[in-house]
DNA sequence: CGGTGCCTTGAACAATGTCAACCTCTGTGG
DNA sequence: CCACAGAGGTTGACATTGTTCAAGGCACCG
């Protein structure tokens, strides 16, 4: 998946959102002329930011929620302790900041997994756009609903299944993710580290490699670095689910 | 907290609404007499149901919400190989199938875990309310955030913590909901079963009976079957930050 | 007053975390 | 272009924690 061209090289408004390759997974589902000035007002594309970015910080006042067109993003919160979890991986596609939908703070920080794009979506104007686009409201709505699914799924995996089994389902949830945006399913690069995945699914890292390891060993995947092949998807799905 | 007079025997609307003791947790702000009608076919409280009740089950079509107004409930979902798992536990205040905002079908279960009582909020004509009522958008979201902080909350703790800081924190937790709604914080009545309980934070009941257990021994509690009194709030909510 | 389900307790076991050492890739500066 | 430093990743030995299995107790409800 190429970076888009820098924000200054790209077509202008509305001309952008018709280009998008992504316009089926934005809010607004029509682009009309009148309308169009309300989505020029509240939705607004980015340039291409560095991987390490910080698209919102925990903490912050809430401006703005951040659909991904590009890269990849981890959601972090960390606790009165210090002690920082992921709560998810996000793709393009994903919304970020729908956990403060409240709109007073961001209750999580996040960062950029590798060079990203991504539109902002002003929070200020985001009411206003429902009003226009009632559509756009049950959109926004059902990637709620979708982001607290992938979180209770991950929950859930936290709760019930034994190293082998999460590190499985973290691989066929990747690879899903993959699949979604049009990529090679079987042929995934791992963008967050190796910490980054044991914390996410409640491990040491030494567990995760040494799973990955075992896994190599029986011919479900080749791992190497940050590339990682699936060679039996039907076996690694029947070991997530248990 | 008594339960509420059966349904034949409460005043009519909008009476009803003005005189509910947690009319400030509703989602509509006001009631003047025109919108009261947009109220009164959005939300329709219920007589008391009894013990081990079905508010709505995992699969069905989506044709309310569910806000407790006494009594207390668990949210359970079961994944594709039969194994339950509590998402949350509801006390009144708190708003029922919030995960399924997207409108399709329930993506949880919701049990009482005792008599109960609530008020339906028919999803058909939500959209209708938020749109006679803003604010009551925005309330409707801030409640679904809420949720999500509990669950992830809830979820941080089982990547993150030993056997007695999630039972401490549970205790924590269940206080800080009997706080919530008016009850004394240091004499907690326990509703859910230890079998609930271990499967909610991720433990053996067996475990769990054990370090209630060694709480007892240590008097930070006194337990005695479903009730528990709190000796110790400070220690215990020290062990629960870990 | 007897049964049933929920809860508790004990002992052995298995799984994963921890600690420490070593390896390997990457990026940097000479 | 090479050498080196440092972070990220892997591996092994060991300790710890919580689960599992089995038995027994206690309350509640017929």
């Amino acid at each position: 998946m190429p970076d888009p061209l820098p924000l200054h090289l790209v077509s202008p408004r509305p001309l952008a959102c018709e280009e998008c390759h992504l316009r089926a997974h934005c809010l607004p589902d029509h682009l009309d002329d009148e309308f169009a000035q309300t989505v020029a007002r509240v939705i607004r594309p980015h340039q291409p930011i560095p991987r390490g970015t910080y698209l919102f910080r925990q903490g912050a006042v809430v401006s703005a929620f951040y659909f991904l067109r590009s890269g990849s993003a981890k959601s972090v919160v960390s606790d009165a302790s210090g002690r920082e979890s992921i709560m998810r991986f996000l793709f393009p596609s994903d919304l970020a900041g729908t956990a403060s939908m409240d709109l007073t703070i961001y209750h999580d920080s996040v960062i950029t997994l590798e060079r990203s794009s991504f539109c902002e979506l002003r929070s200020a104007d985001l009411l206003q756009l429902f009003r226009d686009d009632p559509p756009a409201l049950q959109r926004f709505l059902t990637k709620i609903s979708d982001n607290i699914l992938i979180e209770r799924h991950a929950r859930v995996r936290l709760e019930h299944s034994s190293a082998d089994e999460r590190v499985a389902d973290f691989i066929v949830e990747l690879a899903d993710a993959f699949a979604r945006i049009g990529r090679n399913a079987n042929e995934l690069y791992l963008t967050m580290s190796r910490y980054d995945i044991a914390n996410y699914i409640g491990l040491a890292p030494e567990t995760v490699s040494r799973v990955l390891r075992r896994f190599s060993d029986d011919n479900l995947i080749v791992v190497r670095h940050k590339q990682l092949v699936v060679c039996n998807q039907t076996r690694l799905r029947a070991l997530a689910a248990g």
